[in-house]
DNA sequence: CAAACTGATACTATATTGGTGTCAGTAAAA
DNA sequence: TTTTACTGACACCAATATAGTATCAGTTTG
């Protein structure tokens, strides 16, 4: 069960640290020397939020990527949904047919629940909270 | 976002299936037919769970699976952590070393506490759980 | 012995995840 | 105007996880 992935965690990583050059031009050389990660991926990443809108990004010299938004309104669920697709709930695997056992229909029910839950905590959480919790705060 | 994979899923059905028939063994080629699962694929996943004590198993003709212990007592994080590996928290990427990006460790703390939650949740559904309220209940 | 089972294990296929490499284009600045 | 530091766009590769197949030996019942 992870919940988080790897370009998730890249991408989040590089968010913060973008969202804290508060709309200078950061460039991926950058993010990737000093979060250690590998250069050509992390450009991949950071592409992907692009398209998304999640940034914005400047050509040339002295270019690099700006938030898209402000950070209070980049989710980590928005963040989730580009790199581990939709966030969303276990589908019933009998969807259109008829649901031939009761048990099992009643677990994806539960699932289901628990899935919201996380959705809804997940919600909760924003780059501009990871920002703001982080100051003055002691280290893992 | 996926909490359960198909074999977990494949493993439940199989277990609630064995539940069903209290006591009396339930062959591999039964489950498959009835679940649709495919039979070979079912086989090892009921050996693994017969390696973790939540099945037992009897050789021969007339041989089946039963379960290793009460169905109040199998958790659904059992089943979890025999084919989605330990059911347990992202783990901090900078375990050892000092945690150098406070933010990224507030957003693993987050995700600890909501995995802890999941986690909490799960173990509160059993193949018992799912036996009972499946009576006189509507399908999905 | 035949039939109906499990035990064990090796193999294959497919998808997902993580990572690399290359080349073209753009903007700043020497 | 050339060099430098960037992004854009892709094609490709490797590792791992997930899903599924195949085979053969051994056990129990009848």
């Amino acid at each position: 069960m992870k919940l988080l992935t790897k370009n998730t965690d890249y991408a989040v990583r590089a968010l913060v640290k973008i969202a804290q050059r508060a709309g200078e031009p950061v460039p991926a050389s950058l993010i990737a020397k000093e979060e250690r990660i590998p250069y050509a991926y992390l450009r991949r990443l950071l592409n992907d939020l692009r398209d998304r809108k999640v940034l914005r990004s400047t050509e040339g010299k002295g270019g690099g990527f700006v938030l898209g938004r402000k950070p209070e309104e980049i989710f980590l669920t928005d963040v989730m949904e580009v790199f581990q697709g939709e966030v969303n709930l276990t589908e019933c695997m009998f969807r259109q047919k008829i649901c031939h056992n009761r048990s099992t229909c009643v677990l994806r029910h539960k699932i289901r629940e628990i899935e919201k839950k996380v959705l809804g905590d997940l919600e909760g959480i924003s780059i501009g909270t990871l920002l703001n919790e982080t100051k003055g705060q002691k280290n893992d």
